[in-house]
RNA sequence: CGGCAAGAGUUAGUCCC
């Protein structure tokens, strides 16, 4: 059992979550401890709604059985829904208020997420972190940097989110001088490090810290391929596909994303056949292609194919129709778009 | 150390051109 609900967690976080029902299907009894893995599995592959359907089907939910159902909410832009459930829990502990906090800090809810975070009983690293996370996804450097200046204690997490707040705002010389400032580095760093200079066109600066990083895995080498790739050098971004040990879709994404973008369509159609999965974002790669080339025909083609189309192909669809003067067609899809669930933004 | 909370890589728009 113990051993189960173990790799029902480490199937859940590899995405393979046709295998994690498989196992817990097959699992009988099945404890409270095992329940909570699959909400939790639910959850991390965004199927909020069988997450929570698994949460109520739970017999005798403890304390982290519900932060798991809180989570699902959180983790998945649904704040109304977590704090339905925050209200609902009948006892919390700091990860409930954590979570939380976290859910309208994805949100935007700057002023909710603060609330939260005030209203938290003791505030821990992860707690004030969150809250700086909160500020960093608006974007907002000054109060972020404010924020990580007061904060009694920082981690690795809290540096590492500053800095990419700093290189959002383009200020990659303050984001350097942060990495160069850090107590302790881990692997998340050294990529949104790498990440900063991709965004800010530091090429040379990417590659040098490529060649300094502890291991240039798949993430450090999809940062470069889709560095190459903006700044047209197509060449050094498949090679820098060759040079990937395990590709997972990002890796196949950033390779088709950089062919399309550099005007070849006819090989990143052939990418797009070969490919493992073919998921929503790929669609949405060859949409944009195809659209931008004025094959719209083909463009609609991948997009009635795509799974879980989400508001990125639809807003392509919607300007490309419009562009051509067929503002009936757009107005049309844009209500399509609504009928199905997708929101606008 | 069987389950729960904060940070990194790929697509439209957004910024500069």
């Amino acid at each position: 059992m113990f051993r189960s609900t173990s790799r029902l967690r480490d199937l859940a976080h590899s995405g393979k979550l046709e295998e994690a029902k498989g196992l817990f299907d097959g699992m009988k009894p099945r404890d409270v401890v095992f329940w909570t893995a699959m909400v939790n599995a639910y959850a991390l592959n965004r199927d909020v709604d069988r997450a929570s359907a698994a949460f109520a089907r739970m017999p005798a939910a403890d304390t982290i059985a519900w932060n798991a159902y809180l989570a699902a909410f959180a983790q998945n832009g649904l704040p109304l829904d977590a704090r339905l459930a925050f209200d609902d829990m009948p006892g919390r502990n700091e990860l409930s208020w954590t979570s939380l906090t976290q859910s309208y800090a994805q949100a935007g809810m700057l002023d909710s997420a603060r609330a939260a975070f005030d209203r938290t009983p003791s505030h821990s690293v992860v707690a004030w972190t969150t809250v700086l996370s909160a500020y960093a996804l608006c974007d907002n450097a000054s109060e972020a940097k404010a924020l990580f200046d007061a904060m009694p204690q920082r981690s690795v997490v809290s540096w590492t989110i500053l800095m990419t707040t700093l290189a959002h705002k383009g200020r990659v010389a303050a984001a350097k001088e942060l990495f160069d400032d850090m107590p302790q580095r881990d692997h998340v760093c050294w990529h949104a490090m790498l990440a900063a200079y991709s965004r800010n066109r530091q090429l040379d600066m990417a590659t040098s810290l490529l060649h300094r990083m502890p291991q240039a895995n798949a993430v450090a080498l999809t940062t470069m391929i889709a560095a190459y790739a903006g700044t047209g050098d197509f060449e050094r971004a498949a090679a820098s596909f060759d040079s990937v040990p395990r590709r997972d879709s990002y890796t196949w994404n950033a390779l088709l994303s950089a062919y399309s973008q550099n005007g070849h369509l006819v090989a990143a159609s052939s990418i797009f056949d070969r490919m493992p999965q073919r998921d929503t974002i790929a669609c949405n790669v060859m949409i944009t292609s195809y659209a931008k080339a004025g094959e719209l025909q083909r463009a609609m083609a991948i997009f009635e194919n795509t799974p879980e189309r989400d508001v990125v192909g639809w807003t392509v669809v919607i300007t490309a129709l419009a562009q051509q003067g067929d503002h009936q067609a757009a107005f049309h899809a844009f209500c399509c778009m609504d009928l199905e669930g997708v929101p606008a933004n």
